[in-house]
RNA sequence: CUGGGUGUAGCUCAGAUUGGUCAGAGCACGUGCUUCGGGUGCACGAUGUCGGGGGUUCGAAUCCUCCUACCCAGACCA
């Protein structure tokens, strides 16, 4: 039970004009959150007892599957990290901190490394593992661009969480870790009450083999998520595999190759507007770079001008760790960047072509005839129209070594479903609260962890690792829950669960009403708020909004004239119901356990 | 990092072209009265390194310059 007049919730009728998203703006105006630098925030009370009930749902699901919890150094020397090469993949991601002595410390972003060293000199034996280990912090990362309030800062709560195993399968091993995790972070989403998505991803710089994201569905998320009703199949736009799309280079020409001048236009947009081409009708070529090395040394991704190429797709697609190319290298390679065409590929042999299956057409199979494309003419400021493949390229198409027709482009609404023919994806935005991975033995081979098995053999230890934004979650919430006039917080996130308005806080009859009520709710453990302050209740019942407990008492003269108070339930419309003050505590409970 | 923008009262902002009654408004805050079920009304009041340094000038919030902080978009990214 807590008096409004005796803490902090500075609520304000204006957000800071830097706050353009709802959760930024909400939780700035209901005193939850206070800027102190960029991306680096303050949790005033109410938001620190809303991360504490998702830190203990948090908690309860981690036990229950068998995780125990821990607690890391965030100040960490950086040698560390440089034993796993993350040092350089982070880069200017790691805050870096020198201390006294001149010694260099990462502010930790992520806790593989140390856990990893802690697990390396405690373990020796296959019979000490599995085991599974968490904790909930302070993580640091240097972001670019802090953004949007909680949603991406520089400093933030997490739990994270890693188990160690010596094999992948079977009892003790990886997948039934990664499964229980897997069940334990849908459980703490439902509890939480929110709306969410679990889809395949990317494993990005942590790295390892499967890895999926638990996306909380909300319109101003940053991830795009692709949804197969029919399959339930849902992957982030970054993983998202297309169904089979039929393709064909064959094809008669429309016209003879006619070559435009296009000044200083490498764009799509300005190319297409000055030929009076639609972006579909255009082939968009993409220069990668495989490697001083590699052999071939360049690869070409061609893609329709309305798509986007995928870097890891076309890096699959080519079997080499290829990057997009270095503007600047790539021109000096003889690359007219900006004009490239795929007709590239019959110029010079130390290319191979990827070509997406959208793209990979003779014909226009609506219009049933020749298919139109433009591309680039390979020759700086010209582009060309009426480009046919077959012409352009003739037997060099059929040379698997040369050319390949393979997936590498982003999925798109509407695209055809990878798991059932027929249907097709459905679009969504999402906001990633959670991410687990497999990472197999990147961490442990990194510094030579292993332990000798059954048979006395030394084995690489398997890791798993399992992370979960707590801050980001409190956001996440309110992103996807809220109105006009404020926030309305699922009752397990909400940071008490009854706002109790006192009309009159200096009359006798309602304050006894107040403490009776607010007595009786205590014992039966719900969390109350008070509002005991001497306003009018316009603002009260404006600030009781904005800050979004699930139950509003107001005790006022009318109603208590009849021995009631007014419940309210926020989201509901209306004034709301007029409940005898014997009956409130059962009415708040039943509210309460039924959402 | 690239491009754009903004730093003036706790918050939202005006003032800047044209240097000099330009230290301002609203909200918030304090006092008094008023009002008392959806941000009440009136009066009075307190509040500033005009982001910082340097320069030009008799005089700079205003012009020049360097720095710095923050925001937005892109690229990047759990």
């Amino acid at each position: 039970m807590k008096r409004w007049s005796q803490t902090l919730i500075p609520t304000a009728r204006e957000a800071p004009a830097e706050a353009m998203t709802p959760s930024h703006i909400l939780l700035s105006r209901a005193g939850f959150i206070r800027q102190v630098g960029a991306g680096v925030y303050s949790y005033l009370p109410l938001a620190w007892r809303s991360l504490m009930k998702i830190s203990e749902i948090v908690r309860q699901e981690m036990e229950a599957a068998g995780a125990s919890e821990l607690l890391m150094p965030a100040v960490i020397p950086i040698e560390l990290y440089k034993a796993t090469g993350r040092d350089e993949a982070y880069g200017d991601l790691l805050f870096r901190v020198h201390d006294r002595h001149g010694r260099e410390n990462a502010l930790g972003p992520t806790h593989e490394e140390v856990i990893t060293d802690i697990f390396q000199h405690s373990i020796n034996s296959y019979k000490q593992l599995p085991v599974s280990v968490y904790q909930i912090q302070t993580k640091f990362r240097d972001e670019f661009r802090p953004r949007a309030g909680l949603l991406r800062c520089r400093e933030f709560i997490m739990k994270d969480a890693y188990s160690f195993h010596v094999t992948v399968d079977g009892p003790g091993g990886l997948d039934e870790t990664y499964d229980a995790q897997y069940a334990a972070y849908v459980r703490v989403f439902e509890r939480l009450g929110l709306d969410f998505s679990v889809v395949e991803a990317e494993s990005g710089p942590i790295g390892g083999s499967a890895s999926h994201e638990f996306m909380v569905n909300a319109e101003s998320g940053e991830d795009k998520i692709l949804i197969c009703d029919s399959t339930g199949y849902a992957a982030n736009v970054e993983k998202c595999e297309i169904g089979e799309r039929a393709w064909s280079f064959d094809g008669d020409a429309l016209a003879d190759l006619d070559k435009v001048h296009t000044p200083r236009m490498g764009s799509i947009e300005e190319v297409g507007k000055f030929m009076k081409v639609k972006p579909p009708n255009m082939l968009k070529t993409m220069v990668f770079d495989a490697g001083e090395d590699a052999s071939p040394r360049w690869v070409v991704g061609v893609v329709r001008g309305d798509q986007e190429v995928n870097e890891g797709k076309i890096r699959d697609a080519a079997g080499s760790a290829i990057a997009l190319a270095d503007e600047a290298q790539a021109k000096a390679a003889g690359f007219a960047i900006g004009f490239v065409g795929p007709a590239i590929a019959a110029q010079r042999d130390d290319v191979l072509l990827v070509v997406d299956p959208d793209s990979a057409q003779g014909t226009d199979a609506a219009k049933g005839k020749a298919m139109f494309w433009a591309s680039g003419a390979n020759e700086a400021d010209h582009h060309v129209k009426f480009f046919n493949w077959r012409r352009e390229l003739g037997a060099l198409l059929d040379d698997a070594n040369r050319v390949k027709v393979a997936d590498i482009r982003n999925a798109n609404a509407g695209d055809p479903s990878p798991r059932a023919e027929g249907a097709v994806l459905r679009e969504q935005r999402g906001i990633e609260v959670g991410h687990i991975f497999k990472l197999g033995c990147k961490y442990s081979d990194a510094v030579g962890f292993g332990v000798l098995d059954q048979d006395q053999k030394r084995q690489s230890v398997i890791m798993g690792c399992y992370g979960l934004g707590v801050s980001r979650t409190l956001a996440a919430c309110v992103e996807m829950s809220h109105d006009d006039d404020g926030i309305i917080f699922p009752v397990a996130i909400a940071p008490y669960h009854v706002l109790i308005t006192i009309m009159k806080p200096d009359d006798r009859a309602q304050r006894d009403a107040c403490r009776q009520i607010s007595g009786e709710l205590a014992d039966a453990g719900i969390d109350v708020l008070i509002d005991d302050r001497d306003e009018r209740p316009g603002v009260k019942f404006k600030d009781a909004d904005l800050i979004g407990l699930p139950i509003r008492l107001t005790i006022g003269d009318k109603a208590l004239a009849e021995g009631s108070v007014e419940f309210k339930r926020r989201g509901s419309a209306g004034k709301g119901d007029l409940v005898a003050l014997g009956d409130v505590v059962g009415r708040c409970r039943e509210t309460l356990e039924r959402s």
